[in-house]
This record gives C-alpha cells, structure tokens and sequence, in this order.
DNA sequence: AAGCCATACAACCGCGTTTTA
DNA sequence: ATAAAACGCGGTTGTATGGCT
C-alpha cells in the first residue's frame, strides 16, 4: 500500500544550491516538464529530494520569476491585499505576476512591516497604534490605562531610538505621515469599507473568470476611489491608504513622500500604475451583494 | 583589519490536504 | 477503503553580504 518514498533521505544533498544543480534541474525540466517530483532528482542526475528540487525551481529557477527589487506598486499591491487576507503569502503572490509566496513573504517580513511600523501604523491589523491602544484603554479601569499608556511609551521609545540611530528614516515625512492616518474617519465607514474588501474578495473567489479579464490592467480604481468608498485612492503611482482610514483631505502624499523614499528612484516602469488586484475589477459591482453571502466563502 | 551587527533572502521544517498505489 | 507519499503553504532558520565601530 501507498507511495514509493520520494527519494533515499540518507542520500540526499542539503544547503545551498550550486550553478551545476541549476543547470541540471533547469535543462531537464526544460525537456521533459514537472510532473513527477520524485522522479525528477533521480533523471536529472541531482542527489536533491524531489521537495527541495520543487522548492528550487518555483521560488527561484522558474523563467516567468522576477528577481528584482519590488516596485512600489507591488509594495502597495501587498500591503493591500494583506490587509484583507492576512499572511495568505500563496493567494497575494498569485496577484502579482512574476513573484512567488516566499517572495512576497520575505519582503514582507524585512521590508514592509517595518515601514508601516515606522508610520505608526500595526502591520497586523493595518490599523495605527494609536487607534489600537485607544480601543484598548476603552476596556480597562483608569489606574491600568495609565500602566498602558507608560508601557506603550516604553515600546516606542525603543523604536524611535532605533529607527533614529539608523538614519533610515525622513522623521519628518513619518510624522506628516502619521497625522494623517490618525484622522481618523467614522467606525461605520472603516467597517463598511472592511466588509467591501472581503466581499470583492468572496466574489473573485467564487467568479474568477468574471473578475479577472485576461487582458485587464489591475485598476482598483473604480471600485476603490472617490467619495463612495471609504476604500482609498490607490492609483498615480503612489499612493497608499490602509483601507481601514479612508482618504482624509486631499489624501495626495505620495508613497514614496509617505514612506520615506529611501532610494528616491522612481517606480519601476515610472507610469501611472494602478494597483490592487483584478479580482476587483469594475466589470461587477461589489457593493450590491448582501452582507450575508461575503464570509461563507473567505478564509 | 577585525569583529560585530543588521539585513536580505534562500532553503528548510512542519503540518494540513490531496493524491495515488 | 486505506495508508502513505506528494503537494502546497506558512513559519522559521541559516548564511552570505555589507556597513559600522
């Protein structure tokens, strides 16, 4: 019964891989595809496991991969995207063509959620910490507040030193940065926006074909801006809103300005890119469908 | 120049799900 | 029908590299 085992785990290589073993698994998966792992050490004349071959060829072998830095749309395409689904690295990567899960995870895990820390705002919930310790102080008695509040101050402390020490960071822009997440807009609108994401993304789950036309720029556009969404204006280069906050005045920092541009290059491509994904494409309109079909089909 | 530290990213690990002998 | 391997995914670790003291 059952499987023959995927290699001889004795026998197997480990660690870093050689330009050798590259051109080995490329060339033979060139000729004759991946369809059985197993096999493809073994033909290929590679002492690897067929899981580690896997590994290989998809995070970093694969020709369709981008191996540069992230541009500033894919920034915004992530921060977005895992504002609505967590660290689902597998479904954001899949909106952003060319970059795999584990991609997208590591630039997360070094990059992003330091900048958003940096601006005040808590990577997990996409919300700013101030908001998150005012919900916070609302359920505690007075004397525990204050214990908090000395707490929370303590933890920023450590944080302002470091991001000061390291020069890395335009204290200035975070500042202006900060402000403006902070005003805050309305409970109501910042759910209804919550539950318009999860709902966009029910329906692409469900109706992918529908949501995302083959040839379709990504435009969250439509969907996502002017004053009927409390979801932010995510085009012209830059531009990034946590869609907790909405769009507050005329919102128009652009992200490089909002999160320090610290290699003050432009985007790459440098046009006018609209981000988000296809699955909120203006071709349905996401806000009609009741509240109670959105969460059946997420997570 | 050497040692230390931070960063980036490739690779591995573990676990739940799917596939298949 | 069942068991075991393959697969897919998220989390974690290891290591190369570069900057700073």
């Amino acid at each position: 019964m059952g499987r023959i085992p995927c290699c001889e785990k004795d026998n197997v290589k480990r660690g870093q891989w050689t330009p050798e073993e590259d051109n080995k698994l490329s060339s033979y998966i060139a000729q004759h595809g991946t369809r059985n792992w197993r096999l493809i050490p073994k033909n290929a004349g590679l002492q690897r496991c067929g899981k580690s071959c896997r590994l290989r060829w998809t995070n970093y072998l694969r020709p369709d991969l981008k191996h540069g830095q992230f541009s500033d749309a894919e920034e915004q395409n992530i921060i977005v995207l895992h504002s609505v689904v967590g660290n689902r690295w597998a479904l954001i990567a899949a909106q952003l063509p060319g970059r795999t899960d584990n991609d997208v995870k590591n630039h997360w895990n070094t990059k992003l959620k330091k900048k958003l820390s940096g601006m005040g705002i808590d990577p997990v919930t996409h919300k700013p910490f101030s908001h998150l310790m005012a919900e916070i102080a609302t359920t505690l008695a007075p004397p525990q507040v204050a214990h908090l509040a000395e707490a929370a101050l303590g933890c920023f402390k450590d944080e302002m030193l470091h991001l000061l020490t390291k020069k890395r960071v335009d204290f200035q822009l975070q500042q202006n940065t900060a402000a403006n997440y902070n005003t805050a807009i309305s409970q109501e609108e910042k759910d209804n926006t919550v539950e318009k994401i999860k709902l966009g993304l029910s329906r692409a789950i469900q109706e992918p074909n529908n949501m995302m036309p083959s040839n379709q720029p990504w435009d969250l556009s439509e969907n996502f801006s002017g004053t009927s969404s409390a979801f932010p204006t995510l085009v012209s280069g830059f531009e990034y809103s946590p869609p907790c906050f909405g769009n507050e005045g005329d919102g128009s920092l652009s992200w490089n300005q909002k999160l320090g541009d610290e290699n003050g290059e432009e985007s790459e491509g440098g046009k006018e890119t609209k981000i988000g994904s296809s699955m909120f494409n203006s071709e349905c309109d996401l806000w009609d469908i009741p509240s109670d079909n959105l969460m059946n089909s997420m997570v």
